[in-house]
DNA sequence: TTGTGCAATTGGTCTGACCAATTTACCCAT
DNA sequence: ATGGGTAAATTGGTCAGACCAATTGCACAA
């Protein structure tokens, strides 16, 4: 009762390594004693050893080159265990759209100097289909995320697209689902296309302010729609 | 020459079997066969499948319980791979800054409505810290990173934490490395610090134009001092 | 000096055994 | 028949040793 937890060993040994490998001066790429080492440095099996550094290795903390040795990476200078998912875990629904509304308002703006013929073909596809997926009265989210990663990428920069993905990801939580069910209905469809082609129009005419504002405007409509149910749950 | 890779086995394993779970219909809680049949079901040694179980289970598709079996977890469900760090791992040191500049300039004016005594307090604090090390001759990464986190939390809002705490986790890459040998300099330290000051001044004033501004002037003459770097490297 | 090839090193996988926690089955007392 | 409690079967946890394959290093020969 008092010993809850008798943890695997390779965990054990995973933590231990972490931890030496970051205090004893490890540089990236250098090489670390071999796996027959290791296993007698904390004694324990090779087996055993061999599960930690897998752990590692999935971690990133660790490079395993066969036939050459174990080399330790940049990642494991950082102390992060990094739990799977373990940051947008405990996003709520409401400080996603703000943050989105923070950043994608900018994003279109930056967009609309950026956009190329591609970029606004892309874009002008997922709202064709947005008004299919509604016309068949279902809800468009396909399309919705379509647009706005389109636009993400009409910015030229990997990071946003990457940051605004993790958001959309971080949808499939439980309460948002909640969420989606109240809210998401053909009168708030139909406003949000009108949303988007207030946007797009915007982008085509590489109007930057015009198009921040779109944006904005849009981001903070959905905002309050969700703020609204919110409070009446 | 034709065949570059000869993946370790428990890569191979854990990606068929990432498959296998999510096409067979396993939900989320549900049991699968015990080790030993596992090995003989992918003709395996119970050590090579024993590994790749253990990195599904670092990656958290399963959870495995002594004594009692194997089970999916929910995340198993999402096809999310997840490569260590996937993303961020190709962000280049110019894109992150204009990312920051973009998201960052847009925070501190959300910072300067929102900012309470305690999170003025913190960013005084970042600054402080910064002086010193600049004092002792040492590059202020620490007291700066801490500065900046500071207004992403003066926000309220965890997702722009989160988010701008991944950009500073990927300023640990190779490149970075590279380019703050060069770049970081005593001079560039004293004008990023006044550049600070004239951000805390605009929050503590709760002035949020002047914060934005404040902000992206920094941010830009960062990202100049980056550009520059690059090219004559 | 250069290049080739052998040998040591190191990770990769397998077999089989035994231990510990958990679960299941069964038997006995009520 | 039912309840409880123990024994056996199941299942993961760890270990030891062996052999293979890729890499690396070094000595020797050209």
């Amino acid at each position: 009762m008092t010993a809850p937890e008798p943890q695997r060993l390779y965990r054990q040994i995973a933590q231990q390594m972490r931890e030496w490998i970051r205090t004893q001066g490890f540089s990236p790429g250098e090489r670390l004693p071999a796996e027959r080492e290791l296993a007698v440095q904390w004694g324990v099996s090779r087996s055993s050893l061999r599960e930690a550094v897998i752990a590692l290795e999935v971690e990133g903390a660790i490079e395993v080159r066969t036939g050459s040795g174990i080399y330790v990476t940049a990642l494991a200078m950082q102390p992060a265990p990094r739990a799977p998912a373990a940051e947008s875990a405990d996003w709520g629904p409401l400080e996603i759209m703000q943050a989105r509304e923070l950043i994608e308002s900018e994003m279109a703006a930056l967009a609309a100097t950026h956009a190329s013929r591609a970029d606004l073909q892309a874009m002008a596809k997922a709202l064709k289909h947005m008004k299919a997926q509604a016309g068949r009265n279902q809800m468009p989210r396909e399309g919705d995320e379509a647009f706005h990663m389109a636009i993400a990428k009409a910015c030229g920069n990997s990071v946003l697209v990457d940051t605004l993905h993790t958001y959309w990801q971080a949808r499939s939580g439980a309460m948002f689902e909640r969420l989606s069910d109240y809210f998401e209905n053909p009168v708030s469809w139909r406003a949000a296309i009108a949303e988007h082609e207030s946007i797009y129009a915007a982008l085509f005419a590489h109007d930057a302010p015009a198009a921040r504002r779109a944006m904005k405007h849009h981001l903070k409509q959905t905002h309050q729609r969700y703020n609204a149910q919110w409070r009446s749950l």
